[in-house]
DNA sequence: CGCCCCGTTGACAAGCCTCAACTTGAGTGG
DNA sequence: CCACTCAAGTTGAGGCTTGTCAACGGGGCG
């Protein structure tokens, strides 16, 4: 690691377009990765927590073809291109490391599709809430089922591609309906076998048998 | 390559919970990659042309989460996990192409993501359909802005979440406004800029710069 | 106090799905 | 050669889901 920076709620940290000469690294925090198109709307092509890195792909391609900002204020490491070219040279361990960060977000961006195409917009959103459950937890930012969940309903609309307004109509629904409680981003699943039969979740997709073998019995 | 074998149409090349000893190479045909709803309802998640792999992925993550299955007679060539693992350990250069191809998956899948969650349903398959001709054109599959397409209307629209109706509707629209002709699997696109702008299609997502760098300008 | 972000609610319109029936064309077998 | 079947495409009617527009409420903060 050479260095690191703050970043403020809400700054970017790389835009579209840019080339950026470092991998990023989320150290603390909270980042959302997007596109946005003409008329303005977004759509999240994935979050990344503490351990995440952003822009692993820059490496290979130069060009960045959506924006990164950070959701709370965070701390991001910055790694030179030329130290992840010396670890696919010299270090194959690591370098099998980084191949299963590439193959987990193919297996994640592969699950929101399926969420997008094959689910209704109440199993969508009780699905992208389970799913970051499991991501904080991986993350050691859960107290039992509870986290700090940083989104507004517009952001979370904007990772399920639906509506602000939609959104919190579904949200009322799960609400209603005993599965979460969500009040001042502080964000509870109180039923969590529930949720995963509702949104038909399963946590392997995010393969965490890798990072941590305990993870997945006791949740 | 060490073996290599034929699939016919509708065929399936690797199930959904199969854990496959070899990599998989498409040489000759056209693959999907889709998973599969509790009501019987399809995702693509990919296709596969010829050059393509299929399951680059399960070198790292054993069990298969979607099916994979030939559209057409397909010729697939088949490489052990231990000569991949040769290459990643040995071979970094060669290590570096693999990379690539794992990189514009994640590519297309975002492309893909946000074509989901931003589009309509006209501009979606309008999109998809300019992303084939592209890269049938880069497999060296296409006459012109011409190629044959084995895709019905219900499996397009199991690419782009909408039902076999819609498709035909939306496909009618495009066919209408002079955009596209589409007979007996024959495919031609009539207005490649109309198309592009109708689409908000830009070829950069996938990245054919370091397959073929003259494809991009005499189309 | 006043402002602004966020959440909430209602009314209405548009997009897409479902169901069902019909057409077309390519095979297949008598 | 004709009748039959089957997959794929086409069309219409009706309904559910989601978007759009607009207004209002609550809470944090200058």
């Amino acid at each position: 690691m050479v260095s690191e920076k703050f970043f403020a709620r809400d700054e970017d940290i790389i835009r579209q377009g840019e080339s950026p000469k470092h991998v990023y690294l989320v150290m603390e925090g909270w980042v959302s990765r997007f596109r946005n198109n003409h008329a303005g709307k977004k759509q999240v092509l994935n979050y990344q927590l503490p351990g995440d890195f952003c822009n692993l792909h820059t490496t290979l391609a130069k060009k960045m073809d959506h924006t990164i900002s950070a959701l709370v204020p965070s701390k991001i490491g910055f790694i030179p291109h030329h130290e992840i070219y010396n670890i696919y040279e010299n270090h194959p361990h690591l370098a099998q490391s980084l191949n299963w960060t590439s193959l987990i977000d193919i297996s994640i961006l592969q699950e929101w599709l399926v969420n997008l195409g094959l689910r209704s917009s109440d199993q969508r959103l009780a699905h992208l809430l389970c799913e970051l459950l499991i991501r904080a937890r991986a993350a050691g930012l859960t107290d039992d089922h509870r986290f700090e969940l940083p989104l507004t309903q517009a952001q979370l609309g904007e990772a399920i591609g639906i509506t602000q307004v939609h959104t919190n109509r579904v949200m009322q629904r799960l609400l209603k309906e005993g599965l979460i409680t969500f009040k001042n981003k502080k964000f509870h699943i109180d039923d969590w076998n529930g949720m995963k039969e509702y949104a038909d979740f399963d946590a392997l997709y995010l393969h965490l048998e890798c990072a941590d073998s305990s993870l997945e019995k006791d949740i």
